[in-house]
This record gives C-alpha cells, sequence and structure tokens, in this order.
DNA sequence: CCTAGATATTTAACATGTTCAGGAGTTCGT
DNA sequence: ACGAACTCCTGAACATGTTAAATATCTAGG
C-alpha cells in the first residue's frame, strides 16, 4: 500500500499534467528550430518581434514572451551576437532599449515559420479545432484564476 | 485559414498556454517548498519515493517524475548530500541504484505535504473540481496524441 | 573465456529558470 | 538644484532542461 496513505496520486497532479502536455508539443517544434541553432525561447522571442510594427522595449518584450528579465537579457546578448536582431538606446529615456529584427532575423523567420505553422497545424487538426479552442480557453482561465491573491 | 505571410496569434499558441497556466499554477507552491530549500523537482523526487513501497531505479524514478535522466543525477546527489535519500546498489546488476528515502527525508515530506495539499485544494476549489478533472483528462489526451508519430 | 554490442548512470557543455543584488538613468519632493 | 526613491536592465549564483559523449556493467556470440 501507499506509505502515508494521503496524498494526491501525483501524476495526475495538474502540474504534472501541464508539463507532460507541453512536452508532447514541444517535441513536435524543438527539432525543427534546433535544424536553425534556435531554441524554443530564442524563438519566441523572433516571433515576438515579427508580431510587432517597429522597435520594442526588453520589458514589454519579457511580457509577450513571458521570459523573467534575466533569461531574456541573455537571449538577447546570444541573438544579438549572431546578427539576428539589432539594439538602439531610446532617446527619451536612457534606461531603455529599443530591439527589432535585422534584416537576417527578418529572413531566418520567414524560413522557419512554414514549418512551424505547419507542426501547429497538425495538432490542431488531429486534437481538433473546436476541442483545442476549448482547452486554451480554459488554460487562460486557470492562468487568470489566481491574480487576485489574498492569503 | 490564416492566409500566406501571417502567423498565429503567438500570445495564445497552446505551448504559451500551457506555460502561463503552469505557472499560474506553481507560483502557489514554490513559496511553500522554498521555505524548507527544495526546488519543484526535488519535492517531485521526494513525492515519488514517498508513493512507492521500497526502493526504487533511477530509470523507473526518471519516469514518474518526469525528469531527464541527467537532470535526476545531479538532483539524487544534491538529495543524497542533504541525507534526505540512501542510495544503494543493486545485487543482480551493478549498473543498477536503488533509491528510498532517509527518516530525515521521511520527516521532510511529512511536514512539508500537508500545506502543499492545502494550495492544491485551493486550487481545485476556485477553479471548481469537475471542471479540473476535464481539463486534466484533456491534458492527458493531448500528451496521449502525438506517441504514434508517422511523418 | 573473451569480446562486440547493449544498457544504466554519470559528465560535459551550453541555454534557460529563478532569486537576489548592483549600476545607471529618472522622477519627485523640497 | 539636490538627493531619496524608483525603474530598467544586467550580473551573479545556483538548479534544471537538453543533447551528446563517457563510464561502468551486463549480455550474447564465437
Amino acid at each position: 500500500m501507499t506509505g502515508s496513505g494521503s496524498m494526491r496520486p501525483f501524476e495526475q497532479s495538474l502540474p504534472m499534467a501541464l508539463l507532460r502536455a507541453r512536452e508532447a508539443a514541444m517535441c513536435r517544434f524543438r527539432p525543427l528550430l534546433a535544424e536553425h541553432e534556435l531554441t524554443e525561447q530564442q524563438w519566441r522571442v523572433l516571433r515576438a518581434l515579427t508580431a510587432t510594427d517597429g522597435p520594442i522595449e526588453p520589458t514589454a518584450l519579457a511580457d509577450r514572451t513571458f521570459l523573467l528579465a534575466p533569461s531574456l537579457s541573455r537571449i538577447l546578448a546570444n541573438l544579438e551576437d549572431r546578427g539576428l536582431i539589432v539594439r538602439s538606446v531610446a532617446t527619451h529615456d536612457q534606461r531603455r532599449s529599443l530591439i527589432e529584427l535585422s534584416m537576417r532575423g527578418r529572413t531566418l523567420v520567414r524560413t522557419v515559420a512554414p514549418s512551424s505553422e505547419a507542426a501547429y497545424n497538425r495538432i490542431e487538426e488531429r486534437f481538433g479545432v473546436r476541442r483545442l479552442q476549448h482547452l486554451l480557453d480554459e488554460l487562460h482561465a486557470l492562468a487568470q484564476l489566481d491574480l487576485g491573491e489574498h492569503p
């Protein structure tokens, strides 16, 4: 019998379930990105830069990519070294920098995007569009749940 | 269908949604565990060891905790240094080791478990038991989806 | 026996997650 | 002006994610 008897089944805890589901989805993308020497997080940054019109500040970028500031800082340094992004300093506030895709970065995104879209479409197709949309709604609701925390 | 050139909205992509939901759930647990100098992954290992009767091999432990072998290897070294687990070598196969909780480890689990359960119950209560169960089922289905991959 | 191949675990190397601390620029009160 | 408090970003330190390679052990053929 299970030793302590009173704990939750564990394998079916929510954090584990989210982790497994995410891994199942990501294992489709990682090999695609690896062909271009890109990590999942680097790709998130490049996509976010593609989705914006002009330059964007690191703080806003961190929000959209759901990366913590220190992680983003390292990622931007990496992408800058590889010539995929361009950095400049905001004129009105010298603390802030402005990030945008370089020409090479734009080209890379255009190269990778189709297969990335295809992988996503395949998941959507296998799981069902309506079903996936409902799942996304539920995940969004769960993420919103804990914002008003009053211990 | 999104036409040529335009990409999926990104902020509402499945991997991002799973990441956000997981973070929303985990931010409840991390502070609790931090009080005992435990990371989320270390806690997963301790819980898995509690859920088994006798000693267990690292490979089986990796499966249950959803950790990769190299990560688990480092975690076990850490937990052993802290005297929370005991390691022995399997008699029938010298390659394999056997892991089990030490007395201190068992005590620590009993100390942390109640508040961990409480945090989980709170999520369950706010989100709804039935609703959460359905979400877990869908996540499980999604995780199973990609196993039979035939490109 | 002895060795080629398979398996369990660890190491290595690089990138990110997470928390805390620090340097630089800004804003506001006085 | 001036400095306290704040904000943006980066650096440091430790732990994990991820892939590839190394180590030790086992198993099967010859």
